[in-house]
Formats: structure tokens, C-alpha cells, sequence
DNA sequence: TTGTAAGCGTTATCAT
DNA sequence: ATGATAACGCTTACAA
């Protein structure tokens, strides 16, 4: 049987409140004894139990970390910062995935039957009344990841996609001297997307060129789908100053070698640029001009905002914004250009 | 203030006993009493506390995933299939990672203070006796994740790295008669990159083909390392029927690329084959050859192992060895070349 | 500086 | 079928 703090006293000869203090507060007992205890604890190798630990505290240092999926770099990039931030800040991260992205209905259940978490952070595909209403019936101090909610109660963390899509739209006009730039975007519905399409709308608007139609596509984020619509499309596309913004790098690279295929060059014959920056930006020849997206960063400040907040209930509610950051390589054609 | 048990006896008039029956042992109790206190439990909100369950139950249906790391997509497929597993079986994964993958005294100390966990499924980079200890201190069932320990007194799971690489070698050689294979290793030391080159080493000896040390190469497992690498080398080294055996397929995506580059063919001028099936296996044109190396199998397997034995202590100590499976496709040129 | 004792919210045993 | 009551192992006034 494993030891308790009453088997500990009394190896050592003290009460159990005095092995306690010499725990929790050591400076409140006698060196003496203390000694004594610290021998007695190391000796039967004891361990508070946390269980009867958090009965009395209250908290568990553990925070709970809801996904809508687990598939791919991008989640598996969150999980990663959180898991560091809560690491150095002294918690346990409880992880916790919906089978369905959309299932929130899932998810929520998954929540009520929250276990010992002192707090959560979360990040769903769509955020629905009866979420919300979930979320606060939890009442437990919540972050948000990655949902753009007006409004919410809680706080929250996003990524600036505007920010990081009008700084690749100008470098492409400005330093690359796009003069004209196709738009491959992901699903139509997709927020990140929709926001990344507006950047640049907005950035050729502003920069006196036209918004043509026939420029802007919506393919569904794969390799394949782009590879081969790639291959359709890139004999039309092709020209000196043209450029393929793709709304994410798997799309991109899927055109850089269709390209190749085509007998094309990159970035001479068409350029061609990517978003998020994962592995594939450097696995792609030429290497992929992209927007570093800050995940890892993002759910690194989620743990931390909502452990400020576990320290802090008192304090106003955040909503951070990241800001993604442009990496030139050089399949936007600035560095051979110039 | 969170209602308690006591709250929801005084307001469906009844004692605790009662109250507590209804949530865990239904039919106990009268069909009138229970709707009295399924109304008093949803009135109030109430949630049994997680704690003094706990504490009564000694277990939280908490199981902890240590990882000696978390880049990249080994260890998110791991963590993906060991959380898929849980969810089914009823249990929460906490996650737990080294910063140091071969700080294992940083991970031992991560686990002494464990917390609720029930059991732990563990992977280490190395297994020293030092950690062999600490596990044992824990007094915790414990799963290996892809450690090969001999007589380890834990349950475990690996990845059948040799009968991989074997049916790679019978692939290349029996159906795509290759005339010369090259093999690429990762790290010299990495436990890995030796099975699959001694399956190598095997099936060219049972073949009767002749190992020439000049053939086997040991580099870093990096796509840019390999690249620049391939560039220098496979101008000797191509040739019909000659193929590259990459340990993974970051470096076969790089030997491919370096062939494109230097206007090779492949398969035609060289074939070149992957290990893992990750993402990268089909975003190289063309598509490789390789082997799919089950990571969410063995993630979800170590927990199962560890549920069972969770439920049933005194099973005998089990050693699962997972099968990764041939996976054809046109780099390896037997498709084109029959 | 140390000990006593109350209480945290459950479940489980034993009466009734 | 239901209710008292004793654990479970800990923290923390309060007393000494």
C-alpha cells in the first residue's frame, strides 16, 4: 500500500499537520523536525495524494486542451506550444479531440464530463448558441483559440490572416513587381480563407490594379486537387510578373510541380507563393515564399492567458491577435529579379 | 458556489446515500425518489466532484503520454491514435513531453509529480537504468511506446522496423529487379535506421547479392541534407535498375528533387524509395514508394494495453510488435517498368 | 513551534 | 428502499 501523511507523522514522530507545513511551508517548522520528516517522506517514498489535494485546494493544475481534430501540422503545432507554455508554468495539459470537427454536440458532452480541469482552452470549427450556452454552464474560465467570436465572455487568441495576406500581397507588388496575381484559396467557407481572399482584394484595390473574376479560385486545400488543376490551368496563367498566391503551402506546391511538369519555371515563367510555412515551404524546388503562421505561438499564449486569468479572476478581458510573418524564399521571383 | 451532493439531498428531501445511489446505482432506488433527485440534480446543475471521487475511488480514468518530443508528425500521429483510443475507452490523455529529448532526468522528475494519473504509456529516446528506477518508483502500470527494452518488466509496443524494411528489399528486388540498391540511413545510431539496414544487409545476402559498403550512406534524415547530397552522388550512382532506399521520406523527397534537378528520370534513370508514408510520400511527383509505418496503430495500442491491464492487473506482461505495411506507388518504377 | 480537530465531497457499510 | 456514519488523505484555523 502506498504511504499517507499519517504513516509519514508517524515514522517521525509528529502530527500529520507538521508533515504538512513541512511540505507546503517549510519555513514554518523547526529544522529539527523537519529533518526528521523530510527522512521519514523519503524513506516510505511518500506522495501526497493529489486527489485529497485538490479536494481541500480546489484546483488540479491541470487545464484541459479541446480540439475539433488532431489531424495534421497545424493542430499537432498548437499542441505543441500550449504543451511547452503549461509545461513552464507548472500544469498538466488534458487533452481532448472531437472525432468530427463539427461535432460540437460531442464535444460539449466531452466537456460536462470535465473531470479535475482548472481551466480550458479551446478551439472549435463553428461556434454555435448551444456551444456557447455549454461553455458557460462549464463556469470555468475559458480561452478561445482561433474563433473569431464578436463579443464573447471569454478570452480569446487569433491569428491576424489579414495582417499576414496584405504583407504578402505587397511584397508581391511592391518588391517582386507582380503585375498580375492569381488567388487559389481553400473551401469558400473557410474563415481563414475568406480573410486571406479579402487581404487581397483589398491590397490590389489599393494598389490601383483590377480585381479580376477569373482570378480567384477556391480549390479544397489539397495537394492533389491543386496539382491537377495546376495542370489545366498554368498554360493560361503562365507570363513574366505573373504569380499563383496560394492560400496554403500544399496547394502551392502542388502548382510549383505541376509547373515542372509543364516544362515551366519557377518563378520565371509563373511565380508561385504559399501560406503557413510548414515543412513543405522548404521541401518544394524552388523553396516556397510564405507567411509563417504562429501557431505553436498561439496555443502557447491560450495556456498562458488562461493561467493568468486562473491566478486572476478579477482580470478584463483579452483578445490577442498574432501576427503571422512574412518568409521570402525563392519562388516569388524578388531574389533573382532584382 | 458549485452545488454538492449535500445540496441536492436537502432539496429533493432525502439523504446523500440516496442521492449518490441514484447517479451510480439507478435501479437501487425508487422510481419516484430518483425522478426527485434527477429533477433536484438538474435544478441545481450539479456535478459529483471530480476530487473526492477520486478520492474514494483511487482513480481518475486519467492516463498520462510522456513523449520525448513533440516536432513533427511522428509523435502527432502517436498522440492522435493513443487520444482516439482513450476517448473510446472512457479515458482522458495527458499529455507530457521532455523539452530535452534526452533529458530523461527532466522527464523523471515530470513524473514524480504525477498527479491523477491511473497509468502511463510511456516513449523515451534512451532507457537508462536511472529511468528504469523511476518507473518502478512510480508503482504505476506502464506501457513502453517503441522502446525495444529486453526483459522489460512493462507491458509494451513497438514497430516492426525489420519485417518493414524486409518486405521493402523483396519488393525492390523480387518485383522491380533491381539490379543495385543504395541505402540512406538516418543517424548512425538511431535504433531505427540500424533494423532497416540490417534488413538491407539480410535480403541482399539471401538474394545473393553482393553488400558493398560504398553503397550505404548514413545522413541526418533531413530533406535539404539529402538533397545536397544526391546532387553530388547520383550522377554515379544512376542507372537502370538502380534504386535509393531512404530510411524516411523526407530524404527520398530530397534525392528525387536532386534528380529533377539533374535532368534525371524517375524511375527510368533511378528509382528512389521512402520509409513512413508521411504527408511528403505523396506530395513528390512522382508519388513514392515506401513504408507505412503505423504510429496512431502503436499510439492507440499502448493505451489499450494499458486499459487492460488497468481493468485486469494480473494479466501477464505483454510485447506487441506492429506490422508497417508495403505501400506501391510510381517512384519505385515496377508500375512502369512490366 | 507543534498539535487538535474540523471539513472538503464522495462512496461504502451497515442498519433500519 | 433509504438513512446514518465512517472512511478516503489532505489543509488549515485555532489552541497550546
Amino acid at each position: 500500500m502506498t504511504a499517507s501523511i499519517s504513516d509519514v507523522a508517524l515514522r517521525a514522530n509528529v502530527s500529520i499537520s507538521t508533515v504538512s507545513r513541512t511540505i507546503n511551508r517549510p519555513t514554518l517548522v523547526n529544522a529539527q523536525t523537519r529533518e526528521r520528516v523530510e527522512a521519514a517522506i523519503s524513506e516510505l517514498g511518500y506522495r501526497p495524494n493529489a486527489f485529497a489535494r485538490g479536494l481541500m485546494l480546489r484546483k488540479s493544475e491541470m487545464i484541459g486542451l479541446v480540439l475539433p481534430d488532431m489531424h495534421g501540422e497545424f493542430y499537432s503545432e498548437i499542441i505543441r506550444g500550449a504543451n511547452m507554455r503549461a509545461h513552464e508554468l507548472g500544469y498538466s495539459l488534458v487533452l481532448s479531440s472531437a472525432h468530427d470537427p463539427l461535432d460540437t454536440r460531442a464535444l460539449v458532452d466531452g466537456l460536462r464530463q470535465r473531470r479535475f480541469m482548472d481551466g480550458i482552452a479551446i478551439m472549435v470549427a463553428e461556434i454555435t448558441d448551444h456551444l456557447q450556452q455549454a461553455l458557460s454552464d462549464l463556469r470555468l474560465p475559458i480561452v478561445l483559440i482561433d474563433s473569431d467570436v464578436q463579443g464573447t465572455p471569454h478570452d480569446s487568441v487569433i491569428i491576424d490572416q489579414r495582417a499576414g495576406a496584405t504583407a504578402m500581397m505587397r511584397h508581391l507588388i511592391d518588391d517582386c513587381h507582380a503585375k498580375r496575381i492569381f488567388f487559389v484559396g481553400g473551401w469558400e467557407t473557410n474563415m481563414d480563407s475568406i480573410a486571406r481572399l479579402k487581404a487581397y482584394q483589398e491590397v490590389l484595390t489599393d494598389s490601383g490594379m483590377p480585381i479580376r473574376d477569373e482570378d480567384v479560385h477556391h480549390l479544397d486545400y489539397d495537394y492533389d486537387t491543386a496539382y491537377a488543376f495546376a495542370i489545366q490551368h498554368l498554360p493560361n496563367w503562365k507570363g513574366a510578373s505573373h504569380c499563383v498566391f496560394a492560400a496554403n503551402d500544399e496547394m502551392a506546391s502542388g502548382f510549383v510541380d505541376a509547373a515542372h511538369a509543364l516544362q515551366l519555371q519557377v518563378p520565371d515563367d509563373i511565380a508561385v507563393v504559399g501560406f503557413d510555412d510548414t515543412r513543405i515551404a522548404r521541401m518544394t524546388r524552388p523553396q516556397l515564399t510564405t507567411v509563417r503562421v504562429p501557431l505553436a505561438d498561439m496555443g502557447a499564449t491560450a495556456i498562458e492567458m488562461l493561467c493568468q486569468r486562473l491566478n486572476t479572476p478579477t482580470l478584463p478581458k483579452r483578445h490577442i491577435a498574432l501576427r503571422p510573418e512574412l518568409v521570402t524564399r525563392q519562388s516569388c521571383g524578388c531574389q533573382t529579379s532584382q
